[in-house]
DNA sequence: TTGAAATATGTTATATTATAACAAAGCGTA
DNA sequence: TACGCTTTGTTATAATATAACATATTTCAA
């Protein structure tokens, strides 16, 4: 049987607690590094749980950067339509949950008919902080 | 002084002409192997001509593929907001240009008051083709 | 013009990111 | 229990990208 949806591995766990606890996204590497002391020996364990706490939509890949944060909405349904804000100064990563934009995205549809079931948008500027 | 900005050099020409021949994304050392023959031997030198050609707006990557694509717009101002169309199935891309999408997306703001001067965005599902 | 500074290109080596391949362990159920 | 399936562990390696330095070229002021 396929592994229960609500139900984490010690390995997804141990990897979701670092990321959750982390205030930017995580390397993968630098998440192997954190947790070789938990147990977790090589580059596929932490591959594996990332894989599927992202399908489970508890994290996110940022792609611009090959990281990953925790997701911050109650509850993680919305994994299919994500989108982020990225500070090019500081690095900072921000989840961004406007419904508009989320409805607006989902209802999108181009000239070519093409029905999507996902989209990932990365916003890139200054910061609040690095603007002024 | 920085090179002109409507001046290619010639591994940049010649990383241009193949990304622009191909039907679908190209990756780095795709495009390594298929230009050794024209006397590019590393792929610093690919990956620099790649840099440039992003900044000029001639390419787009596709970043959840870590692939290069030509710029289908006539005159490539709109590096700077992208957004892409991508099968699952058959890994086809296209780029949207939708003036109303990159409205939307250029003028949007979030609560934070963070102000945007550069979004890459894409979709995923089935193309016509696929969905059949 | 000429030569110092800046820019661009070539080259080797290596860093970073990710997956293949297979072995071993756990789990459900007939 | 023993068979099939899924998950986990492990080693090796593939794929992507950049550092570091050497060489060449261009620019432009003295």
């Amino acid at each position: 049987m396929t592994q229960k949806i609500d139900f984490l591995s010690k390995n997804q766990q141990i990897v979701l607690e670092i990321i959750e606890k982390a205030k930017e996204p995580l390397k993968a590497y630098s998440i192997l590094f954190s947790v070789q002391k938990k147990g977790i020996k090589g580059p596929p364990q932490v591959y594996r749980a990332l894989d599927r706490l992202i399908k489970l939509g508890k994290i996110h890949k940022i792609e611009s950067k090959n990281a990953f944060v925790a997701c911050k909405n109650d509850n993680c349904t919305i994994s299919n339509a994500t989108a982020f804000s990225i500070c090019d100064n500081c690095e900072m990563v921000t989840e961004i949950s406007n419904p508009k934009l989320s409805k607006y995205l989902t209802n999108f549809q181009d000239e070519t008919g093409m029905r999507y079931n996902k989209y990932n948008l990365e916003f890139f500027g200054l910061c609040k902080k690095c603007k002024k």
